[in-house]
DNA sequence: GCGCGAAGTTCACGGTGTCAACATGCTGCC
DNA sequence: GGCAGCATGTTGACACCGTGAACTTCGCGC
């Protein structure tokens, strides 16, 4: 009958708790969050929560299943925008590299959500298999990886848990821009070491 | 006067509310840590603690330089044992490979502090520059790409930013080891992974 | 039209981080 | 040697948090 929200008792609940959340994560954190403040923000008593949510961790856990299907958004986008230019001839590896980026400015530019995605909620999420509806990181790059062993830009026999070699790369240079020490780097010198390792990277594969 | 503990007043608190904390890190994680339980612990009033930390977040600061010692202790530890066997004749391989193990085994053996050291609270051990005692574990990585350009294993021209690219793979790994996709694979299944990408690490260095 | 069950509220409890006021006992100074 | 001062630790209090139990409200199916 209404447009779009309140389709019911109040309006879907679940939702607007995920949404608030994610909201409520990427300003104050992991650490600091709270699921009365998030009810808070929804207008809700904080017991509503429990009538979608077993717990405080389920409701972080939901949030970080959102962060993914985000993280997973931004790759594809990313890969479907991407052309060979410059340096970079293949358009198999520009795909690679793109998606590489979009994972790094996430972290960066969602720092919060990041470290809850891959802290103890997102142990939940990859024990729950069903609950990711998108692919995974791992997955897309694995994508990536047979398309540049069809431009043979690196040979078959390399394929083999070649995914765990560049995601263990990628992920790690986003999670030390992150959080570590490249944290504290300018953007540009940033940049440039992402472009330098993605070079590594490619090299690598190519044997 | 006394042997070594309960040097002055009730003890050096300091020290043993790191010690307690650094317990209690391992056993219930980050999200759980209660200030208060490691007071109890060590059998001291709640708010005794805040004559030695600002707050709970410097406790949790501190216990994190202590992990980041405790890391690269193991990580010069385990270069200090390595000896080229197998397929690895070189001396520089072969410590950087006892490197990466290292720190590997730490993410996966102490899972809790790892999240701590390289969540919120390590942003705050790296803002705090003289907060650690030994080299961090770039530094570390920084020296056997050194001994790697000596042995002749890389070429001089590849050194510039390489401890970047080799701590992403690296810490990027254990980061998925501990917390991501590899933490249900079997240790074999891990260990041959581990192995994989450090020769696709060195072989990338090699160029 | 009505009752039943889902969705949300209120009240309550124990635990937590932290502030302010207070107690205690070591240490340096005369 | 004794005392003042100060670092150390304690107690009490407050607001907030996650969560359980009992209660209320409202929409849907018979």
């Amino acid at each position: 009958m209404a447009l779009s929200k309140a389709p019911y008792h109040h309006g879907d609940l679940r939702n607007a708790l995920v949404d608030a959340g994610l909201g409520l994560i990427e300003q104050v954190g992991a650490e600091a969050f709270s699921l009365r403040e998030v009810a808070r923000e929804v207008g809700v008593s904080a017991n509503a929560a429990y009538r979608h949510f077993v717990d405080k961790g389920a409701l972080l856990t939901a949030i970080a299943v959102r962060g993914f299907e985000r993280l997973s958004a931004k790759m594809q986008e990313a890969m479907l925008a991407a052309r060979p230019r410059g340096a970079v001839k293949s358009r198999a590896v520009a795909r690679f590299n793109a998606a590489a980026c979009a994972y790094v400015n996430l972290a960066r530019e969602h720092p919060q959500l990041f470290g809850l995605m891959f802290g103890s909620a997102g142990r939940a999420c990859l024990a729950a298999e069903g609950a990711l509806v998108g692919p995974t990181p791992g997955a897309l790059l694995g994508r990536v990886l047979d398309e540049l062993v069809e431009e043979k830009a690196m040979p078959k026999r390399h394929r083999e848990g070649a995914e765990i070699r560049v995601w263990s790369a990628v992920h790690g240079f986003a999670s030390l821009a992150h959080s570590g020490p490249l944290a504290q780097l300018s953007p540009k010198a940033r940049a440039d070491a992402l472009e330098a390792l993605l070079l590594f990277v490619v090299a690598g594969l190519r044997g």
